[in-house]
DNA sequence: ACTGTTGTTATTGGATCCAAAGTAAAGACT
DNA sequence: AGTCTTTACTTTGGATCCAATAACAACAGT
């Protein structure tokens, strides 16, 4: 995984998830070669990995073909995330932070907890919970909502989480039209002090509810899916 | 995925899962290549899919390494698989089965559904039990443990479930090990009963328990992970 | 007019060659 | 004697070449 491989990967990566080529269209080996100004090799290499990782299909011996999300595809890949992202929060809950969660993370873990003692969560008054979300900008709640903890985890495992990673929804444009929402914030704070008080199971269920809001309340979506 | 690309990839991965490399141990493209009398093109791209399957290891420029599985890596992945499995089962149970299982699958469905309406199933006697496994035997119960319901819903959806797929805990031993269990065929038919009936959480729920036996109840693997 | 067959062409798969990078070992200097 | 530096070698990454195969088109026969 060389600089201009990861590159290449993660630029042609992008390329399809910002839908620059279109579902369905046929991706050849030599054209993208050409394109991207290397050889057939990496482009190869590219390929067989974003199929793997459900982005491109293959299509015989004309090339990959850019996956066609069906919006049965988009519910399943929300239900997937939904379960993966609840199995992070209740091993959190149970088993603690892995160590390979950065420092930063862990600050704003602690910040949480002061916030938890001094009675800021879960207070009723309206007009308390923006000021808490400032606080939480960037907290470990958001951080299991957008994957980083599952990633985390999975690193630590060294397992193959990359099912939650490679699922064609942008978790951040999803999280991003959340934050704005009060019941997304309400959930922050429930599934925090599920997390604090080691209590597993409700904060698995209650990370699963919040990680299908989408499905629940597809009102409430700005932008919708990606 | 060429015929011979497909041998290479499955016989490598055959070798590492069963132990012919050992954990820790370094693959060099050279090697391999030789021993399989290929060339080194083919073995790259074998690497790089078993390292996305997470059996393989990226050790810098020194190759590739065996992934080494920690206890903490075991539980943790029979945790995502529990998960997986256990949505597997809801969806079936709330979207019924999804067209790309084989016709033979859905004989045994009807095969199960035929034991449930005549009563067989839930039978308290346990003398009725070995009966009823005996007509289970490929069962869709068993499908859905053996994570052949969680691949068709994933192909189906051309959802990259890979995740339950690429985990280094060989199902087929530990549903081998599981089969002789009543505990196990207790929890089968509770299961089917569960999803014939669209009775998603309640399946879920079951599903999920039934997937930890193995954690749940350690002592009565026999050979245990491999 | 339609279908089956055959030949050409486009495209992927594999092999080999070359370059780059990192590791390891050996030697020299403190 | 230990450590730093330099050099040589091992090993991966990329490019190009060749082979195999499948698709597509054209042509002929019914």
């Amino acid at each position: 995984m060389n600089d201009n491989d990861k590159s290449l990967l993660s630029r042609l990566r992008k390329l399809i998830r910002e839908g620059h080529y279109s579902p369905g269209e046929r991706l050849g080996e030599e054209a993208v070669a050409e394109r991207f100004e290397v050889s057939r090799t990496p482009v190869r290499l590219a390929f067989r990995t974003l199929e793997q990782e459900g982005l491109l299909q293959r299509a015989g011996k004309r090339g990959f073909m850019v996956r066609e999300f069906t919006e049965s595809d988009v519910h399943c890949a929300v239900e997937v995330r939904s379960v993966l992202e609840g199995l992070a929060a209740r091993l959190l809950a149970e088993q603690g932070m892995p160590a390979s969660v950065g420092e930063e993370l862990k600050h704003w873990i602690q910040t949480g907890r002061d916030l938890l003692e001094k009675g800021y969560l879960l207070e009723t008054d309206i007009n308390h919970w923006s000021e808490i979300n400032s606080h939480f900008h960037g907290t470990i709640i958001h951080a299991i909502g957008s994957g980083v903890v599952a990633d985390a985890i999975a690193r630590n495992n060294h397992l193959p989480f990359a099912a939650a990673d490679s699922i064609i929804i942008d978790g951040d444009n999803l999280t991003r039209e959340f934050k704005k929402l009060q019941l997304a914030q309400f959930h922050h704070e429930l599934i925090f002090q599920a997390v604090s008080r080691g209590e597993g199971a409700r904060a698995e269920m209650l990370m699963r509810e919040h990680a299908l809001i989408g499905l629940r309340y597809p009102e409430l979506l700005g932008s919708g899916y990606s």
